[in-house]
DNA sequence: GACTCAATACCGACTAGTTGGTACCGTACT
DNA sequence: AGTACGGTACCAACTAGTCGGTATTGAGTC
């Protein structure tokens, strides 16, 4: 509340926004519990005193900081080109694209903040819990309405609902994350990212006797290579979004 | 080292097992940061003069309820009844419906240690994280071996390798757990699991043209449902194999 | 346009409690 | 006696959170 300073962008953000991308940052690469408040105060380069007068508590930080990440992340997927094709399995493999676009930097600029939020809070913080699968919640949602099309125009049969494949989608990213840190890389993240696009191809498969016209378009049996990654395109940290 | 007591199924079991379990329970509901070292002793019920007598630190603990954590499993999945198939791809199968049936009890018994420690650890405790990658890449090649099978039996000529799908099949895992932690329940695991199957059933089918006997045991198209789980037959916490 | 007045933003020393770890001692085997 | 095991008391370092204070802003008043 009360009112934030409108962005010029000649100065630097204010406290609070420095604040909250700090522990985006922090806890991120080390998890909630080990960060402290006085590194987050030093990464932002001001005080406990402005850390308590923006946030009652650390947790009351946690809890901003998922509403901030969950505004940053939906600026970053409404802005990003995969929503152009009409058809949305095309949709749904460029959003593939894109998560394999944005692996750029170490492993704490481009892992989710909710995944690890969520497995140090969960039995502990319920607050925190529920924010954090409010907000994954919502990114879901808006991927299985892309797959409800898609399930709609090639598979309208099929014995699974477009919300257990969004679920699936996530969980393989989520996963990819904890194997991409255990081996330091992200290169199992696009290994799998290549595997969800198979499972989608073949779930999404034009039934057998479905005529559809999009054959050319992804050639279900080919080993097509995902796009050419933009390299510089994206800013893992999305810092363009902190206004 | 030293000389372990022997298991008399009478008596409880010695200290140092009982604060690797104790870790093991603790470390999983609230992560690393979150357990002190006074929590793991209270729960195993000895003072800290035993923690540090068997423990040279925390992190020495941290490392030793990995290795504990690994034979644990080990021998879980070793004495699995997944094995018997002499086919690779129902063995791949069975390790799935394995994975469902385990889901027992609360959150914390079901889901994984490794997970939970790298994503604290993995930028910070370079000996955990490299404990944990040892053990859950040790975990993967085995799914592999059954993984390299079956694609020679079934897909010699597939474009992804054995290992790329072991990987994937636990990131699938991985991920599910940190959905079933937000969602505070084990549903979203066993959706996962079923599209997990399809996956497979998908990746391994038997190319259009290379003649299989397998067709009736697991219909490629049909919506067959996991074997019915056997509820009260594995103990979640593993616990019978504390010794 | 100077002068309040109040609200907001920020500072940094301080505290009460907690943390991992140590020192030291008693006991039970062998 | 020696060694493995475990208990109690303690500590220095660190933690989240407090508190009194200052700087900056903007609206209202004359």
């Amino acid at each position: 509340m009360a009112n934030r300073k409108q962005s010029n962008p000649l100065e630097k953000p204010p406290s609070r926004t420095r604040l909250l991308n700090a522990a985006l940052d922090l806890v991120r690469a080390r998890g909630y519990a080990a960060t402290t408040v006085d590194d987050i105060c030093h990464r932002a380069g001001v005080t406990k005193g402005s850390f308590f007068h923006h946030f009652k508590s650390k947790d009351d930080l946690a809890l901003a900081a998922v509403a901030h990440w969950e505004a940053m992340t939906e600026d970053l997927f409404a802005g990003a080109p995969y929503h152009e094709p009409a058809d949305p399995l095309d949709r749904l493999l460029g959003y593939l694209d894109f998560r394999a676009a944005i692996l750029t930097g170490e492993l704490a600029d481009y892992t989710c903040l909710l995944g690890t939020l969520i497995q140090e809070t969960y039995a502990t913080h319920p607050k925190i819990r529920a924010a954090c699968e409010r907000a994954l919640s919502a990114h879901i949602a808006e991927l299985t309405r892309d797959v409800e099309a898609a399930r709609q125009l090639y598979s309208p049969t099929a014995p699974w609902s477009a919300e257990s494949v969004g679920n699936f989608i996530q969980a393989v990213l989520q996963g990819s994350f904890i194997l991409a840190k255990a081996k330091q890389g992200p290169e199992v993240i696009r290994q799998n990212l290549e595997h969800l696009r198979r499972t989608l191809r073949a779930l999404l498969q034009p039934d057998s006797h479905v005529d559809t016209n999009k054959t050319e378009q992804h050639p279900a049996t080919s080993h097509a290579k995902p796009v050419e990654e933009p390299e510089e395109e994206y800013d893992s940290r999305l810092s363009h979004f902190v206004d």
